[in-house]
Order: C-alpha cells, then sequence, then structure tokens
RNA sequence: GGUCUGGUAGUUCAGUUGGUUAGAAUACCUGCCUGUCACGCAGGGGGUCGCGGGUUCGAGUCCCGUCCAGACCGCCA
C-alpha cells in the first residue's frame, strides 16, 4: 500500500494518528535545526516535518537532500503544528516523518510548478505533464471532467442514449477541410476523420434510436485561434419526431442544468432572437447581452445635411460608450487607429461626446446641429457623459467593424464579466450563404438543414432570402451551440443539392447512402451540437480553450511534445504505395 | 495567404542615441539561521542576445532574409 490518505485530506482530527503519504517534493524549507517539505498531490499540500530534536541525523540529511518534484513516500505521525497556516486545509496539522522513501528521483522543472508559473506558453505545451501539476490546468481538467459527467447524467436522464460511430469515414467537399488518412488494404484511398458526425447521427434516428447523443472528437483542418483546435469535442444530439421549439426546450433544459449544477445560478428562460435582429442590434450573430451599448440606426437622422459620407453610405450606425466622453482628444485618436487597423477594416470614425451640461461636441461640427446630435444621443441611448462613436459604409461591413469596436470597448471596460452569464438563442438563420469569390451560394449550417415551411420554392427566385430552421446557443458573444430541423425526404435533400451545385451524380456519390436511407423510412428529426472545449472554458470563466484541454496544439496545429506531425519513414510510405512530392517553392 | 507583437541567464524580463567586462528578479548551488509556509541572511555559478547575411571603426541595439511563438484577418458547411 502506498498510501493510507492523501495529501489533502489530513485535520487535526487525525492527530496522533500512524499515516502513509506518497507525492511530489512541492518545496522545500530549510531553517538548519528544522527542515520542511511540501508534499504535494492532486488533493492538495500536506507539509512533513524533519528536526533535530525528533528526527535522526541520517533521516534529516535525507530530507536536505530532496529535490523539486522528487516522488516521495512518507511514513509518519499526524501532528499539531506549533505555528498554523490557515491559508491550506491541511495547514493546523503536519506529518512527523519516521520513514522517508525516494521513489523517484526528479530533474529540476524548466518551470515552476505554481499556480503563477514562471514558464511561457511554449515551454508548458513542451513539458504539458508538468503543467498539469499545476492548479490552474489541473483544476481546468477536473471541471471539464465534471461538465462532461453532467452533461451524461442529464441527458441520459432524459433518455437519451449515447452510441458512438466511427473515425476513419468519408471526405466532402462542403465546409471545412477534411484531415485525411491513407488505406494500405485499399491502396491510392483514403479515409477522411469526421468534421461531426452529422450523417451517422441522422442515420441513427432513421435507425430507430429516438435520442441520440454522443461525446465525441471531431476534426477540421483550418487554422487555429484561440477557441479553435484542428481536434475538438462536440456534445452532438439529435432527437427524432421533433419541431425546432422541441429542440429548444431540450436544449435550454440541459443548459440551465449545467448552469445550475456548476456554477449554482438559476437561470431565467433564454431569450430568442431572430439572426436578422442580432445583426440589427449588435452586427453579430453571436452577441454577447452582457452589457448594453446596442446599435443605434442613425440612417434616417443623418442624411440630411451636406456630410457625403453619411450620404453616400449604405448604413450610418453607432454606440454609445458609458463614461466616453471622458476620454481625451488622443484617446479618441487611438479608437479610430484601432477601427482602421487592417483586421477592422474601417475607413474613419465619427464621434460625439455628450457632455454632462447637456450640449454635444462631435467630429462632425461643420455639418450637424446640436438638435441633430441629441437625436442621435436618443437612438443610441446615450447618456451625459457618454461617447458615441459612429460608423459607416456598406452594411456587413460595417455592422461587423461595430460589433467589433463594441466587444474591444466592453473588454476595455471591464463590461465582459466572467462569473455572469447571458445565455440566448439566434434562430431563422439564412438557409445559404453567398461565397463572395466563386459567386455561389453555399449551406450557411450544412447542406442537410430544412428550409423553413413554403420557402424550398423561394430557393429559385431568392435563395438567399430563404430562413432555415437553424438555430445557435449563443452564451457570453461565444456560440456554444448550433443545429438544425433536418431535411429527412429525399426529394428535398436532392433539390437542396443541386442548389448548392452539385450535380445529381455528385450528390449520388457522396450521399447516396443517406438519401437511400431517407426512401426507407426516415422520421422527421433534428438536432444540435455543442463545442465542449469552448462550453467548458466559458463556464470556467475563460475564452481560450487550450487549457481546458490535456494536450493541445499550438498555433501552428502542432504537438511542441511529441513534435507532431512529423515525417514517416519509406516503408510505411511504401506499404501504403505512396509517393511524397514535396515541391520546393520556386 | 495576410497583419501585428515578441524571441537576451534554467525561467520571466530590462537593456537609453549603435560605444567599457550584457543587467534585475526568480530558480539553482554553498554556508548560516530554534517554526517556516512567496521563509530570511551572506556568498557563488550560470549568456551561441533565435538563426543567416549586410551596414559600421564598433551591432543585443540599425537594415534584409529566415525560423519559432502568440493574438487577429482570411478560413472554420
Amino acid at each position: 500500500m502506498y498510501r493510507s490518505h492523501n495529501c489533502g485530506e489530513l485535520r487535526s482530527s487525525h492527530i496522533e494518528t500512524e499515516i502513509t503519504l506518497a507525492g511530489w517534493a512541492h518545496k522545500t524549507r530549510d531553517k538548519g535545526f528544522v527542515v520542511w517539505i511540501d508534499l504535494r498531490d492532486r488533493y492538495g499540500i500536506t507539509q512533513l516535518v524533519f528536526d533535530e530534536e525528533r528526527s535522526s541525523k541520517a533521516l534529516l540529511e535525507k530530507a536536505r537532500a530532496i529535490g523539486r518534484e522528487f516522488v516521495l513516500q512518507v511514513k509518519g505521525t499526524v501532528t499539531e503544528r506549533s505555528s498554523k497556516n490557515p491559508n491550506i486545509p491541511t495547514g493546523d496539522i503536519e506529518i512527523l516523518v519516521s520513514e522517508l522513501h525516494i521513489l523517484n528521483e526528479a530533474l529540476l522543472p524548466p518551470f515552476t510548478i505554481e499556480d503563477q508559473t514562471d514558464g511561457g506558453e511554449d515551454l508548458r505545451m513542451k513539458y504539458r505533464y508538468l503543467d498539469i501539476r499545476r492548479n490552474p490546468v489541473k483544476d481546468n481538467l477536473i471541471f471539464r471532467s465534471m461538465v462532461t459527467m453532467e452533461v451524461r447524467k442529464y441527458l441520459s436522464g432524459q433518455g437519451f442514449i449515447e452510441v458512438e460511430t466511427p473515425y476513419l469515414i468519408k471526405s466532402t467537399p462542403e465546409g471545412a477541410r477534411d484531415f485525411v488518412v491513407p488505406s494500405r488494404m485499399n491502396q491510392g484511398q483514403f479515409y477522411a476523420l469526421p468534421q461531426s458526425p452529422q450523417t451517422f447521427k441522422q442515420l441513427l434516428m432513421v435507425g430507430g434510436m429516438d435520442k441520440y447523443f454522443q461525446i465525441v472528437k471531431c476534426f477540421r483542418d483550418e487554422d487555429l485561434r484561440a477557441d479553435r483546435q484542428p481536434e475538438f469535442t462536440q456534445i452532438d444530439c439529435e432527437m427524432s419526431f421533433v419541431e425546432q421549439e422541441d429542440i429548444l426546450n431540450a436544449f435550454e433544459g440541459l443548459t440551465k442544468h449545467l448552469l445550475k449544477e456548476l456554477k449554482g445560478i438559476e437561470c431565467e428562460d433564454f431569450p430568442r432572437i431572430t439572426y436578422d435582429e442580432a445583426l440589427r442590434r449588435f452586427g453579430n450573430d453571436k452577441p454577447d447581452i452582457r452589457f448594453g451599448m446596442e446599435f443605434g440606426d442613425l440612417n434616417e437622422v443623418a442624411k440630411h445635411r451636406e456630410f457625403g459620407i453619411f450620404n453616400d453610405a449604405e448604413i450610418v450606425v453607432g454606440i454609445a460608450v458609458p463614461g466616453g466622453a471622458s476620454y481625451t482628444r488622443k484617446e479618441i485618436d487611438k479608437l479610430v487607429d484601432w477601427v482602421r487597423r487592417p483586421q477592422v477594416g474601417a475607413k474613419g470614425m465619427v464621434y460625439v461626446k455628450c457632455n454632462e451640461d447637456g450640449s454635444y461636441k462631435s467630429s462632425v461640427d461643420k455639418f450637424y446641429d446640436q438638435e441633430d446630435l441629441e437625436k442621435w444621443a436618443e437612438i443610441t441611448n446615450a447618456n451625459a457623459g457618454d461617447l458615441i462613436c459612429i460608423l459607416s459604409g456598406e452594411i456587413n461591413a460595417t455592422r461587423s467593424q461595430l460589433s467589433a469596436l463594441r466587444m474591444e470597448l466592453a473588454e476595455r471596460l471591464g463590461l465582459r464579466k466572467a462569473e455572469e452569464f447571458a445565455p440566448l438563442w439566434v434562430v431563422d438563420f439564412p438557409l445559404l450563404e453567398l461565397d463572395e469569390e466563386s459567386g455561389n451560394y453555399h449551406a450557411m449550417h450544412h447542406p442537410f438543414t430544412s428550409p423553413k415551411p413554403g420557402q424550398l420554392e423561394l430557393l429559385d427566385t431568392d435563395p438567399g432570402a430563404v430562413r432555415a430552421n437553424a438555430y445557435d446557443l449563443v452564451l457570453n458573444g461565444n456560440e456554444i451551440g448550433g443545429g438544425s430541423i433536418r431535411i429527412h425526404d429525399k426529394e428535398v435533400q436532392a433539390t437542396m443539392f443541386r442548389h448548392l451545385g452539385f450535380s445529381p451524380e455528385e450528390a449520388n456519390t457522396q450521399f447516396g447512402f443517406l438519401m437511400d436511407a431517407f426512401q426507407y423510412g426516415a422520421p422527421p428529426h433534428g438536432g444540435i451540437a455543442f463545442g465542449l472545449d469552448r462550453l467548458v472554458a466559458i463556464l470556467g470563466g475563460q475564452e481560450t480553450i487550450r487549457d481546458f484541454i490535456a494536450f493541445p496544439k499550438n498555433n501552428s496545429g502542432r504537438d511542441v511534445m511529441i513534435d507532431a506531425p512529423a515525417t514517416i519513414d519509406d516503408a510505411q510510405l511504401e506499404e501504403l504505395n505512396l509517393k511524397l512530392d514535396i515541391r520546393s517553392e520556386e
């Protein structure tokens, strides 16, 4: 038996008990006459004590030689500390050690194993197994486990069955790039790793499973972000004989359950707004509604003067920044520079200071009088002391620029509070989206999404206007879930593929199995998928998912710990009958 | 594919206008210390300034290229 207790559980009630502990030497404090070692494991820290009076000379010397992160086993007696530490749960006691065994020595770690480590991102990833010993990462992984446990508990309680679907499937051109895996037994052919188990869960509905879920890895070969990894985990769900309303209710239930069990927060029913409304009010289809600063449409009240920039714009829209009237000219210039950065892309910004005395001072005083500016303040809900920031131009670009500014300012003003949660549903997404480059429409959600009833005909006349039975669950400005009511009719599905530019042959080659299945009695069905990594990170009060994943990839999609991806040897290539043709750039 | 920021001791960083032997903190090592818990005190070791080239009497510092890392845009049905 390696241990009788863990390093986080001993209290003063254990005093005089003989115990055995095992763990890592977190830190040694050598005071000469006495040596303390903090022994650490997943559960906490317990102080070991060796001193001249009570310990043998040999034992004291052995304790002195213990280095950071040595793995130790100790036998000893729980004793009361003469000076207690109220900061840790085990702070009333210490272990007077009688036997000290070094189970394994350790090299000096390249960064300190502390909550506030001195290690940079790169090093932490290279030695991720050491990073995981630190509380912040360890606690995140434990939190993630609690989330998945609650998900399983709740969905199982609602009658959902967890079914595994294959990872080696077929590549399809729609959507993200696939990761591909060459087949040895079928030379020249490739599997693809699933971007999501979409078609399989639909086939499970055809198979009569009725309510399915799976906590499942998905793979997309696209560039990474703080909230995006090439392999990520979805809570994937599908239900039969349901309408959109049923899905929203079912998964609002799940989300409320998670907020209650994990954060102790009881939520009101989630607001539901349409995609169009989200864009109008927030310039964004995943609005953060923890704070105001809603868009004010100034088209009606800003185009009657000689200010050409506004007059020529498709849209003139502003937001009120609380307390912004006190910004100096320099600070405002910096804001203007910020929106003009290529990443945001605005041409410029008009501003109005709402002075405490009720007057207005703007960057366009030459063109507009106080009465005009007062109207703008009214529309943007600006109060005395606020700053109105106004952008104008092409409608989509301008909205997205102002949305970026809104999020940035809210962040700077501390309005995006980590422990506040504001979920909402965004519904009535467009079915199709115009690809500006190719001029073709592609599915905004995916090609299996059903159009709103009666809108199928619109596909021929005005494809961009067709709305879908599609919905997103948004939490604090992040899309954490998205889904739709699916097409379950072969003809409708074939029509969709046709509108997405598939020839009947292509549609058949790629998705024939699905359309075949629809002919054998496919029930009406729909579902949703949550991004587990994002959900866990947001519930944990963070927006970067990396520290909620045990072994994440870096910005370039590399695992710097195992150094993957890597080349494979010639014998492997030969077995696969593959030849590399890495062209040098000319 | 693009924009921005960074790369100097084990680690996190500073390094002025291009100018003496490149510093601090922390970690590490040695010694001291009668209750530490961010222990304290004294001393010590530790550098391919990412890499390559250029400008210059002289480059950590300026220029060009390149690699790596991070954030973002494109991309992510």
